[in-house]
DNA sequence: CTGAGGCATCGACAGGCGTCAATCCGTGGT
DNA sequence: ACCACGGATTGACGCCTGTCGATGCCTCAG
């Protein structure tokens, strides 16, 4: 006797949870920021005096060349957690603090603690 | 000639920032988190009434084979976002929010927030 | 106009990662 | 003891991504 229904091991199939759309933005977000380089880069221009940080001056504390800075700053803007302007002929780049509380907001389990 | 002393676009080298140590450290958690998959798998077990899940209730609602979500569980505990406990012949598997709740005071501007 | 410098883009290469089919291990029921 | 089943592991394959050198664009200085 196999018990009746009784061996499986829940009641009934998982429901809920999030959307396969709403996991593959949000993993999209979080890829982004899921690479050393771009985290120090973050890091390094909210940490800047002004809030804002150009190209040059981000090179040579993360030791990478810069094509790939510039392609890691790149990704950060795209993903919104970086804001781009043109000054003559320097680029700044600033932080987008509302973006990153968005994707708090929405990871699993985050939503219990607020 | 004019060396150094011209026309720079900051007063000085970046200092400060997170230690590439940190970054890697934290880009590895976040790594981990950065899959629709894994995402999905957090969300439903969060979801789950009693707060944890075995294997052959995940599988379904992600459409992915059993080995796939073997290797995705496995990773979400290796960072920690998981804990596995053998109950018999299912493997239950419940979270660990203070992983996620480590992983966010950690994230560059959510200090600046707090 | 011409030169120089900051930055983005391109092409290429190496390494990592997600996925599956096949297989193996452990447990529990008959 | 044997078999059935849940789950983990292995090996392989294809895609994605981080990195660099080389190059092109744009802006300012002279």
């Amino acid at each position: 006797m196999d018990d009746g229904a009784g061996v499986r091991c829940s009641a009934g199939p998982l429901t809920g949870g999030m959307s396969s759309r709403a996991a593959a933005e949000l993993a999209g977000r979080l890829k982004a920021l899921a690479d050393p380089a771009r985290l120090r880069l973050l890091s390094l221009i909210a940490d800047s005096p002004s809030g804002a940080a150009c190209v040059c001056d981000l090179t040579g504390p993360l030791g990478l060349s810069q094509p790939t800075v510039s392609h890691h700053l790149k990704v950060l803007v795209d993903a919104g957690f970086l804001a781009r302007e043109k000054r003559g002929v320097w680029a700044w780049y600033s932080a987008q603090p509302d973006t990153l509380a968005t994707v708090l907001a929405e990871l699993p389990g985050a939503a219990a603690r607020v």
